[in-house]
DNA sequence: TCTTAGATGCTCT
DNA sequence: GAGCATCTAAGAT
């Protein structure tokens, strides 16, 4: 039903496995439902050479082990102690880059989101809700389930969570700089974030690339 | 519609 | 003990 995406397309540059990312699905297989989402919004994230990435200068800790793990698996960690953040291992092993995932559009398994974010059927969301459904890094972790505890270092290859192609149509994909890393110094500048343009579903309302 | 502050807990120093 | 790749609610405009 779903074409997987095979590792070998985690093995490019993180730059280029970012900026085709999006358009591509997340998919998660539950015990009940399958939750699929359109990736719209995601970021870079190169390892030694970036300020803002946790693996800056190759630090290598318990936190960002599944980041030096193969190509194609989950990096997944907590943020400000309450939100969950997904990212896709790149290149590796041994070199820790990664593309977070920022933003998805929800395709299937809206009840299932509804219900994770706001404990409420899908039916019963006003329209700003169901917008804010999965338009942000720590809110569709919460809509797909996504915690560190089931899903840190999980294999993008495997049958219950994992990236798929797709043929739907997709806008042109923008670049901008990063969000939320003002203390990185002059990593903050780089134009290392990707989304697709007109996408109500981005986190950020587009803005352009100037810096 | 935009801006601000507080929540909250894991990770690293 | 401080900081964080965020989100939400509340208050100002």
């Amino acid at each position: 039903m779903y074409e997987k995406i095979p590792r070998t397309f985690f093995q490019q540059p993180t730059l280029k496995v970012a900026a085709s990312l999006v358009g591509k699905l997340l998919v998660i297989q539950g015990d009940m439902e399958k939750i699929v989402g359109k990736i719209v919004e995601v970021e870079a994230y190169k390892g030694p050479d970036d300020r803002a990435a946790h693996t800056y200068g190759g630090r290598r800790t318990t936190r960002n082990e599944a980041m030096f793990g193969e190509a194609g698996h989950a990096y997944v960690y907590i943020i400000y102690g309450i939100h969950h953040c997904i990212n896709c291992v790149t290149v590796g092993p041994d070199y820790p880059e990664g593309v977070l995932l920022r933003a998805v559009e929800p395709l299937e398994g809206l009840e299932t989101m509804a219900q994770n974010r706001f404990q409420q059927p899908y039916e019963s969301l006003t329209n700003q809700q169901r917008l804010q459904l999965t338009n942000g890094p720590g809110k569709l972790s919460q809509a797909f389930g996504i915690t560190k505890h089931a899903y840190n270092g999980h294999d993008l290859q495997s049958d219950t969570l994992f990236i798929a192609d797709s043929d739907r149509h997709t806008h042109p994909v923008l670049t901008s700089p990063r969000i939320g890393i003002d203390s990185s110094g002059e990593a903050k500048h780089y134009p290392w974030r990707f989304y697709e343009k007109n996408q109500i579903y981005v986190s950020k309302a587009p803005k352009p690339n100037d810096e």
